[in-house]
DNA sequence: TCGATTATCTGTTATTATCATCTAGGTGCA
DNA sequence: TGCACCTAGATGATAATAACAGATAATCGA
Protein backbone atom coordinates (compact mmCIF):
# COMPACT_ATOMS: atom_id res chain seq x y z
CA UNK A 1 0.00 0.00 0.00
CA UNK A 2 1.47 3.37 -0.97
CA UNK A 3 1.17 6.42 1.27
CA UNK A 4 -2.46 6.87 2.14
CA UNK A 5 -2.02 10.63 2.53
CA UNK A 6 -4.25 13.42 1.45
CA UNK A 7 -7.41 12.86 3.38
CA UNK A 8 -6.64 13.85 6.92
CA UNK A 9 -8.57 17.07 6.95
CA UNK A 10 -12.16 15.86 6.60
CA UNK A 11 -14.46 18.21 8.47
CA UNK A 12 -15.48 15.81 11.22
CA UNK A 13 -18.00 17.80 13.19
CA UNK A 14 -19.73 18.93 9.99
CA UNK A 15 -20.11 22.59 9.13
CA UNK A 16 -23.88 23.00 9.08
CA UNK A 17 -23.50 26.62 9.94
CA UNK A 18 -24.50 28.02 6.61
CA UNK A 19 -27.06 30.48 5.38
CA UNK A 20 -28.34 27.86 3.06
CA UNK A 21 -31.03 26.20 5.13
CA UNK A 22 -31.67 29.71 6.42
CA UNK A 23 -35.34 29.56 5.62
CA UNK A 24 -35.79 26.92 8.28
CA UNK A 25 -35.04 29.16 11.29
CA UNK A 26 -37.13 31.94 9.76
CA UNK A 27 -40.11 29.61 9.55
CA UNK A 28 -39.51 28.40 13.11
CA UNK A 29 -39.45 31.97 14.35
CA UNK A 30 -42.68 32.84 12.54
CA UNK A 31 -44.29 29.76 14.07
CA UNK A 32 -43.03 30.73 17.50
CA UNK A 33 -45.17 33.84 17.13
CA UNK A 34 -48.22 31.65 16.54
CA UNK A 35 -49.55 28.80 14.43
CA UNK A 36 -49.81 29.38 10.73
CA UNK A 37 -50.05 27.66 7.37
CA UNK A 38 -47.67 27.39 4.44
CA UNK A 39 -49.03 30.12 2.24
CA UNK A 40 -49.19 32.66 5.05
CA UNK A 41 -45.67 31.83 6.19
CA UNK A 42 -44.49 32.32 2.63
CA UNK A 43 -45.94 35.82 2.65
CA UNK A 44 -44.51 36.72 6.03
CA UNK A 45 -41.00 35.68 5.09
CA UNK A 46 -40.31 39.04 3.43
CA UNK A 47 -40.00 40.54 6.90
CA UNK A 48 -36.54 39.04 7.01
CA UNK A 49 -35.41 41.20 4.14
CA UNK A 50 -34.98 38.69 1.36
CA UNK A 51 -34.95 41.70 -0.92
CA UNK A 52 -36.46 40.84 -4.26
CA UNK A 53 -35.89 37.15 -3.68
CA UNK A 54 -39.06 35.65 -2.30
CA UNK A 55 -38.67 32.01 -1.41
CA UNK A 56 -39.98 29.27 -3.62
CA UNK A 57 -43.29 27.88 -2.38
CA UNK A 58 -42.26 24.26 -2.89
CA UNK A 59 -39.25 24.90 -0.67
CA UNK A 60 -41.49 26.11 2.13
CA UNK A 61 -43.81 23.13 1.99
CA UNK A 62 -40.91 20.72 1.91
CA UNK A 63 -39.25 22.37 4.89
CA UNK A 64 -42.51 22.22 6.84
CA UNK A 65 -42.88 18.52 6.08
CA UNK A 66 -39.30 17.83 7.13
CA UNK A 67 -39.81 19.79 10.37
CA UNK A 68 -42.87 17.68 11.05
CA UNK A 69 -41.03 14.43 10.36
CA UNK A 70 -38.45 15.46 12.93
CA UNK A 71 -41.12 16.37 15.48
CA UNK A 72 -40.42 20.11 15.54
CA UNK A 73 -43.89 21.06 14.37
CA UNK A 74 -47.29 19.37 14.28
CA UNK A 75 -49.98 20.01 11.71
CA UNK A 76 -53.69 19.61 11.22
CA UNK A 77 -56.13 20.43 8.48
CA UNK A 78 -58.26 23.49 8.99
CA UNK A 79 -61.18 24.79 6.96
CA UNK A 80 -60.73 28.46 6.22
CA UNK A 81 -63.51 31.02 5.83
CA UNK A 82 -62.56 31.11 2.20
CA UNK A 83 -60.32 29.22 -0.16
CA UNK A 84 -59.23 25.59 0.01
CA UNK A 85 -58.43 23.83 3.28
CA UNK A 86 -55.08 24.65 4.81
CA UNK A 87 -52.63 22.66 6.81
CA UNK A 88 -51.97 24.63 9.99
CA UNK A 89 -48.62 24.13 11.67
CA UNK A 90 -47.82 24.56 15.35
CA UNK A 91 -44.41 24.67 16.97
CA UNK A 92 -43.70 21.91 19.51
CA UNK A 93 -41.48 22.22 22.60
CA UNK A 94 -38.77 20.36 20.68
CA UNK A 95 -39.17 22.85 17.86
CA UNK A 96 -38.74 25.65 20.34
CA UNK A 97 -35.43 24.19 21.52
CA UNK A 98 -34.41 23.60 17.92
CA UNK A 99 -34.99 27.29 17.20
CA UNK A 100 -32.66 28.16 20.07
CA UNK A 101 -29.87 25.97 18.70
CA UNK A 102 -30.42 27.59 15.31
CA UNK A 103 -29.96 31.02 16.86
CA UNK A 104 -26.71 29.98 18.52
CA UNK A 105 -25.54 28.51 15.25
CA UNK A 106 -26.33 31.67 13.34
CA UNK A 107 -24.51 33.76 15.92
CA UNK A 108 -21.45 31.63 15.18
CA UNK A 109 -22.00 32.25 11.47
CA UNK A 110 -22.17 35.94 12.20
CA UNK A 111 -18.74 35.76 13.88
CA UNK A 112 -17.21 33.99 10.88
CA UNK A 113 -18.74 36.52 8.56
CA UNK A 114 -17.24 39.36 10.56
CA UNK A 115 -13.83 37.76 10.74
CA UNK A 116 -14.02 37.66 6.94
CA UNK A 117 -14.89 41.36 6.80
CA UNK A 118 -12.06 42.15 9.21
CA UNK A 119 -9.55 40.21 7.11
CA UNK A 120 -10.86 41.90 4.00
CA UNK A 121 -10.82 45.46 5.25
CA UNK A 122 -7.50 45.23 7.05
CA UNK A 123 -5.88 43.60 4.03
CA UNK A 124 -7.33 46.20 1.67
CA UNK A 125 -6.13 48.99 3.92
CA UNK A 126 -2.55 47.74 3.76
CA UNK A 127 -2.92 47.04 0.06
CA UNK A 128 -3.96 50.60 -0.71
CA UNK A 129 -1.25 52.08 1.49
CA UNK A 130 1.30 50.05 -0.49
CA UNK A 131 -0.15 51.33 -3.75
CA UNK A 132 0.08 54.94 -2.63
CA UNK A 133 3.64 54.42 -1.43
CA UNK A 134 4.56 52.97 -4.83
CA UNK A 135 3.04 56.04 -6.51
CA UNK A 136 5.02 58.35 -4.28
CA UNK A 137 8.27 56.71 -5.33
CA UNK A 138 7.62 57.07 -9.05
CA UNK B 1 -57.19 22.79 -18.29
CA UNK B 2 -57.96 23.31 -14.59
CA UNK B 3 -56.43 26.18 -12.59
CA UNK B 4 -52.71 26.25 -13.11
CA UNK B 5 -52.10 27.99 -9.76
CA UNK B 6 -49.44 27.51 -7.18
CA UNK B 7 -46.26 28.62 -8.86
CA UNK B 8 -46.30 32.38 -8.82
CA UNK B 9 -43.54 32.97 -6.31
CA UNK B 10 -40.54 31.45 -8.06
CA UNK B 11 -37.37 33.26 -6.98
CA UNK B 12 -36.44 34.74 -10.34
CA UNK B 13 -33.22 36.55 -9.57
CA UNK B 14 -31.84 33.54 -7.63
CA UNK B 15 -30.74 33.83 -4.04
CA UNK B 16 -27.07 33.04 -4.24
CA UNK B 17 -26.52 35.11 -1.15
CA UNK B 18 -25.84 32.24 1.18
CA UNK B 19 -23.02 31.29 3.42
CA UNK B 20 -22.79 28.04 1.61
CA UNK B 21 -20.17 28.71 -1.06
CA UNK B 22 -18.49 30.79 1.62
CA UNK B 23 -15.14 29.11 1.10
CA UNK B 24 -14.92 30.69 -2.31
CA UNK B 25 -14.60 34.32 -1.15
CA UNK B 26 -12.15 33.26 1.55
CA UNK B 27 -9.91 31.65 -1.06
CA UNK B 28 -10.22 34.72 -3.29
CA UNK B 29 -9.20 36.96 -0.42
CA UNK B 30 -6.19 34.80 0.41
CA UNK B 31 -5.15 34.89 -3.23
CA UNK B 32 -5.56 38.66 -3.29
CA UNK B 33 -2.80 38.75 -0.70
CA UNK B 34 -0.52 36.82 -3.06
CA UNK B 35 -0.28 33.72 -5.21
CA UNK B 36 -0.51 30.41 -3.43
CA UNK B 37 -1.26 26.72 -3.88
CA UNK B 38 -4.09 24.52 -2.64
CA UNK B 39 -2.45 23.00 0.37
CA UNK B 40 -1.19 26.32 1.69
CA UNK B 41 -4.59 27.95 1.17
CA UNK B 42 -6.14 25.10 3.09
CA UNK B 43 -3.89 25.87 6.05
CA UNK B 44 -4.55 29.59 5.92
CA UNK B 45 -8.29 29.20 5.93
CA UNK B 46 -8.39 28.83 9.71
CA UNK B 47 -7.82 32.58 9.94
CA UNK B 48 -11.47 32.99 9.09
CA UNK B 49 -12.49 31.31 12.28
CA UNK B 50 -13.95 28.05 11.03
CA UNK B 51 -13.62 26.89 14.61
CA UNK B 52 -12.85 23.21 14.70
CA UNK B 53 -14.22 22.78 11.20
CA UNK B 54 -11.31 22.85 8.79
CA UNK B 55 -12.46 22.64 5.20
CA UNK B 56 -12.22 19.46 3.20
CA UNK B 57 -9.19 19.43 0.89
CA UNK B 58 -11.13 18.06 -2.07
CA UNK B 59 -13.56 20.93 -1.74
CA UNK B 60 -10.70 23.43 -1.95
CA UNK B 61 -9.21 21.91 -5.09
CA UNK B 62 -12.58 21.75 -6.75
CA UNK B 63 -13.32 25.38 -5.96
CA UNK B 64 -9.93 26.40 -7.35
CA UNK B 65 -10.63 24.49 -10.57
CA UNK B 66 -14.01 26.10 -10.92
CA UNK B 67 -12.52 29.56 -10.34
CA UNK B 68 -10.00 28.84 -13.08
CA UNK B 69 -12.68 27.66 -15.50
CA UNK B 70 -14.47 30.95 -14.96
CA UNK B 71 -11.28 32.95 -15.47
CA UNK B 72 -11.00 34.29 -11.93
CA UNK B 73 -7.63 32.67 -11.28
CA UNK B 74 -4.83 31.28 -13.42
CA UNK B 75 -2.54 28.45 -12.44
CA UNK B 76 0.83 26.97 -13.33
CA UNK B 77 2.87 24.08 -12.06
CA UNK B 78 5.77 24.90 -9.81
CA UNK B 79 8.48 22.59 -8.56
CA UNK B 80 8.96 23.07 -4.84
CA UNK B 81 12.27 22.67 -3.01
CA UNK B 82 10.76 19.55 -1.52
CA UNK B 83 7.67 17.41 -1.88
CA UNK B 84 5.49 16.94 -4.93
CA UNK B 85 4.92 19.65 -7.51
CA UNK B 86 2.33 22.23 -6.66
CA UNK B 87 -0.16 24.09 -8.75
CA UNK B 88 0.23 27.76 -7.96
CA UNK B 89 -2.81 29.97 -8.36
CA UNK B 90 -2.85 33.69 -9.11
CA UNK B 91 -5.83 36.02 -8.96
CA UNK B 92 -6.77 37.71 -12.24
CA UNK B 93 -8.31 41.17 -12.62
CA UNK B 94 -11.66 39.50 -13.18
CA UNK B 95 -11.13 37.53 -9.98
CA UNK B 96 -10.45 40.77 -8.18
CA UNK B 97 -13.77 42.18 -9.34
CA UNK B 98 -15.48 38.93 -8.45
CA UNK B 99 -14.13 39.24 -4.93
CA UNK B 100 -15.67 42.71 -4.70
CA UNK B 101 -19.08 41.44 -5.76
CA UNK B 102 -18.73 38.68 -3.17
CA UNK B 103 -18.09 41.24 -0.47
CA UNK B 104 -21.17 43.24 -1.44
CA UNK B 105 -23.18 40.04 -1.48
CA UNK B 106 -21.98 39.04 1.97
CA UNK B 107 -22.78 42.47 3.33
CA UNK B 108 -26.34 41.89 2.15
CA UNK B 109 -26.29 38.50 3.86
CA UNK B 110 -25.12 40.22 7.02
CA UNK B 111 -28.15 42.52 6.86
CA UNK B 112 -30.55 39.61 6.48
CA UNK B 113 -28.89 37.83 9.35
CA UNK B 114 -29.30 40.86 11.57
CA UNK B 115 -32.90 41.39 10.58
CA UNK B 116 -33.41 37.81 11.73
CA UNK B 117 -31.72 38.54 15.07
CA UNK B 118 -33.83 41.68 15.46
CA UNK B 119 -37.04 39.77 14.80
CA UNK B 120 -35.93 37.09 17.19
CA UNK B 121 -34.91 39.31 20.09
CA UNK B 122 -37.81 41.72 19.83
CA UNK B 123 -40.27 38.86 19.59
CA UNK B 124 -38.71 37.07 22.56
CA UNK B 125 -38.79 40.25 24.59
CA UNK B 126 -42.53 40.63 24.09
CA UNK B 127 -43.02 36.92 24.60
CA UNK B 128 -41.32 36.98 28.00
CA UNK B 129 -43.16 40.11 29.07
CA UNK B 130 -46.42 38.32 28.27
CA UNK B 131 -45.32 35.32 30.30
CA UNK B 132 -44.51 37.48 33.32
CA UNK B 133 -47.80 39.34 33.01
CA UNK B 134 -49.65 36.02 32.97
CA UNK B 135 -47.80 34.98 36.11
CA UNK B 136 -48.71 38.22 37.86
CA UNK B 137 -52.41 37.57 37.17
CA UNK B 138 -52.38 34.07 38.68
C1' DT C 1 12.71 0.54 2.80
C1' DC C 2 9.08 1.77 5.96
C1' DG C 3 6.16 5.27 7.49
C1' DA C 4 5.02 10.10 7.91
C1' DT C 5 4.14 14.24 5.45
C1' DT C 6 3.03 17.17 1.49
C1' DA C 7 0.21 17.69 -2.44
C1' DT C 8 -3.34 17.03 -5.96
C1' DC C 9 -7.19 14.72 -7.85
C1' DT C 10 -11.43 11.56 -8.67
C1' DG C 11 -15.76 9.20 -7.48
C1' DT C 12 -19.79 9.00 -4.85
C1' DT C 13 -23.38 10.42 -1.86
C1' DA C 14 -26.19 13.71 0.89
C1' DT C 15 -28.42 17.97 1.42
C1' DT C 16 -30.76 21.81 -0.10
C1' DA C 17 -32.90 24.92 -3.37
C1' DT C 18 -35.10 25.72 -7.70
C1' DC C 19 -37.98 24.81 -11.80
C1' DA C 20 -41.80 23.11 -13.93
C1' DT C 21 -46.01 20.95 -13.27
C1' DC C 22 -50.14 19.16 -11.17
C1' DT C 23 -54.35 18.82 -8.21
C1' DA C 24 -58.08 21.04 -6.42
C1' DG C 25 -61.26 24.04 -3.75
C1' DG C 26 -63.19 28.81 -3.90
C1' DT C 27 -64.73 33.35 -5.80
C1' DG C 28 -66.63 36.53 -8.94
C1' DC C 29 -68.54 37.83 -13.13
C1' DA C 30 -70.59 37.66 -17.77
C1' DT D 1 -73.38 27.59 -15.72
C1' DG D 2 -69.12 28.24 -17.42
C1' DC D 3 -64.68 29.77 -16.86
C1' DA D 4 -60.93 32.81 -15.56
C1' DC D 5 -58.41 33.55 -11.68
C1' DC D 6 -56.86 33.15 -6.86
C1' DT D 7 -55.45 30.42 -2.89
C1' DA D 8 -53.26 26.34 -1.08
C1' DG D 9 -50.52 22.46 -1.14
C1' DA D 10 -47.83 18.81 -3.39
C1' DT D 11 -44.50 16.14 -6.55
C1' DG D 12 -40.67 14.91 -9.88
C1' DA D 13 -36.50 16.36 -11.98
C1' DT D 14 -32.46 18.75 -11.80
C1' DA D 15 -28.74 21.85 -10.24
C1' DA D 16 -25.50 23.45 -6.87
C1' DT D 17 -22.71 22.64 -3.14
C1' DA D 18 -20.44 20.17 0.50
C1' DA D 19 -18.90 16.19 2.73
C1' DC D 20 -16.96 11.62 2.73
C1' DA D 21 -13.83 8.27 1.04
C1' DG D 22 -10.03 7.07 -1.18
C1' DA D 23 -6.27 6.90 -5.16
C1' DT D 24 -1.93 8.48 -6.54
C1' DA D 25 2.57 10.29 -6.20
C1' DA D 26 6.67 12.69 -4.49
C1' DT D 27 9.95 13.63 -0.69
C1' DC D 28 12.28 12.88 3.72
C1' DG D 29 13.90 11.00 8.10
C1' DA D 30 15.08 6.90 10.73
Amino acid sequence: MPGRGGRGFGARGRCRRRIGRFLEPCLLLLLHAGESHGYELLENLDRFGFTGNPADSSTIYRILRSLEERGFVTSMWAEGDSGPARRVYTLTDEGNLYLDTWVMDLEETDKILHSFFNEYHSHMKIHHEDENEAKGEE
